[in-house]
DNA sequence: GTGAAAGCGCTAACAG
DNA sequence: CTGTTAGCGCTTTCAC
């Protein structure tokens, strides 16, 4: 379809017999202008429907307003909330956010990447993939002079802006009020060690262990993922080893919603046969009948942040001096960890009767 | 922070001897130049770190293969993840979406657009406000040419592109069913009877009522908005009239949500004491005791074909020609409306014992 | 106060 | 195949 021929400063210039830079000027509430030449400017900029060409005005002026952002996911209850605040915040700042979404895929991401710093957005917010590993472009971005602030997935190199949870202090909270709570053996579903949000997590995990002179098992140590299906495959996995741990951390509430949900279809009860907690929280969560305990984080808090060290990176007028914030987490208490239930049960152990209705419930699966 | 010189076309040609249409032309994969230049070219702009400013290229090319998104609300299962599909489709179509978020504001909706216009969006894709009045904007974007596609919150003009549910058929389909399931007393709670798809739903309401024969009760018929809180504050309203019915029809799944947390809150039983579907459905669903049967959309499909849509228009010469696409839904039965189970209650009729439990149920509520 | 000139980085049209 | 010439619509000097 063809676009109408737009109108443009000229056509008001024109129409009012001044110069377009009068016009200009007039529209940008320049102090050059009379109060009286702009109110008529502005009148007929109404009349005629004008409206400024953002393309031509940031080409000139070197800046476009707008900052870009790159999420792995969207359809995904932190995700979807951090970026609503980013939203607010860039709104209540005059600035646009151009939103991309990497879907996981590092390509994808290092694509989305270019094409923002094509469109010459001002700065950069992003949480990278799971799978991102080459850093190259991000030392670009720093060379081009483009502020890049990485938010909860950030990445451990100097001179980036990082906003980020206290996700080893927080893990540590909740494992060791496991501890606290009677259990002795504990078991972590980590997502991936090699994410920073995986590796902090772990850390937590092994700090409280070692505090508490708890050894380490490894093989209760399952990396996969960070999505619901990796929890329930997971949690499968763990189903399969000699001893069953009293006690599971998982490092997302998307991964605890798929051992709740493997769990329950094998029969297996939360938290009376195994106790459970995580990392985050969900919408989801209000909803279970037995509602897990987690670390909670401050969703909304990490867009906000975000944006407001990005604006200040903005602001300051040469290098700037990249900032670290970690934002602090509190444990949540619901209906999972709230006292010692479990009785070490040891699957592959028990008598032939109890062996059976174990694997009946595994068949169940399909 | 100020941006670093970025290389430009010239830089390149300079370095190469060659002029920057040559550079411009080979870039982009022009036939013109020899397989050999065009290797060259692009060797040099790799090593000098080029990127094109779209800034410029679109101030020139007249169109910035952009598409502009309007929606009311991002962290919510039913837009984020008909937005991620809009993204998805955007991008192996090597579109840009520049998705903005109205946080159910007219006046914020407004200014997004304007910017989006002033963005030079190819074209826009929108789903309104549930205040949305003024429809000037639309009209406005439609005589600069701008193709417009409603998706789901959809304006009742001509010349517009709209994508939607078969609200009102998929409605009647919910409601036949309860009545089929032995109901006869039937409560709607509507959303707004001012926004499209609140009307809709009401004429799939009333569309069963009539045909069955049941008598239409106003006071059964309540408005006050699309959310949870919504729906548990028309809930609780309900309980207040005389009689309550058997059945209530929830325009949206949040809603039912709402009536669900009431519900629970006041000690009546779903779908014992009373039986209840919504329009569409959420993660929460799959993670209730009592999972709400309700009226399927095809969210993603939404998405899709907004976007299909959009790029024909897009691509058509001249004028387009709006298109209307209506999806089907489907029924989807789980846990409530099964079996009519319901038995008529008329709670201020009952014996003192019971009103007793009633009110304390109401109490608890504080 | 106002405007003329120059240019942002790129592409389109045409000429060689 | 390659280059020249003209802008795109706006802002930024810098004269007047």
């Amino acid at each position: 379809m063809k676009k109408t021929q737009q109108v443009t400063l000229s056509d008001i210039a024109g129409k009012l017999g001044v110069s377009k830079v009068t016009v200009s000027k007039a529209l940008r509430g320049h102090p050059d202008i009379s109060r009286e030449t702009a109110k008529k400017v502005k009148k007929i900029a109404k009349d005629l429907g004008y409206f400024p060409n953002y393309m031509a005005r940031n080409l000139s002026s070197k800046h476009s307003n707008t900052i870009g952002v790159v999420v792995p996911k969207i359809a995904h209850y932190f995700f979807s909330t951090m970026i609503e605040t980013i939203y607010d915040v860039a709104f209540e700042n005059n600035y646009e956010i151009i939103l991309t979404v990497s879907q996981e895929d590092a390509k994808r991401e290092l694509y989305h990447i270019k094409s923002l710093l094509s469109m010459r957005v001002d700065a950069l917010i992003m949480s990278i993939t799971q799978q991102t590993t080459d850093l190259a472009i991000f030392h670009k971005v720093q060379e081009m002079g483009v502020p890049l602030t990485f938010v909860d997935r950030i990445v451990d190199e100097p001179g980036f802006n990082t906003v980020s949870n206290d996700d080893r202090g927080g893990t540590f909270k909740a494992v060791e009020h496991a501890i606290n709570v009677g259990y002795t053996t504990l078991a972590l579903l980590g997502g991936y060690e090699h994410v920073n949000i995986g590796r902090q997590r772990t850390l937590g995990f092994t700090d409280a262990l070692a505090k508490h002179g708890i050894p380490i098992r490894p093989e209760w140590m399952i990396y996969s993922g960070f999505g619901e299906e990796d929890g329930y495959r997971d949690f499968l996995k763990l189903c399969e080893s000699d001893e069953m741990p009293e006690f599971v951390f998982c490092a997302t509430f998307p991964m605890a919603l798929g051992v709740y949900r493997a769990a329950e279809e094998l029969g297996i009860r939360i938290p009376d046969d195994i106790d459970i907690m995580c990392f985050g929280s969900g919408i989801a969560n209000r909803f279970l009948s037995t509602r897990i305990s987690c670390v909670e984080q401050p969703v909304s808090e990490l867009g906000k942040v975000a944006m407001e060290v990005t604006l200040a990176s903005l602001q300051s007028a040469e290098e700037y001096t990249p900032r670290h914030v970690v934002l602090g987490t509190t444990l949540k208490l619901a209906d999972t960890c709230i006292r010692k239930v479990a009785v070490p049960k040891k699957i592959y152990y028990q008598p032939a009767a109890s062996l059976e209705a174990a694997s009946t419930g595994i068949d169940s699966l399909d």
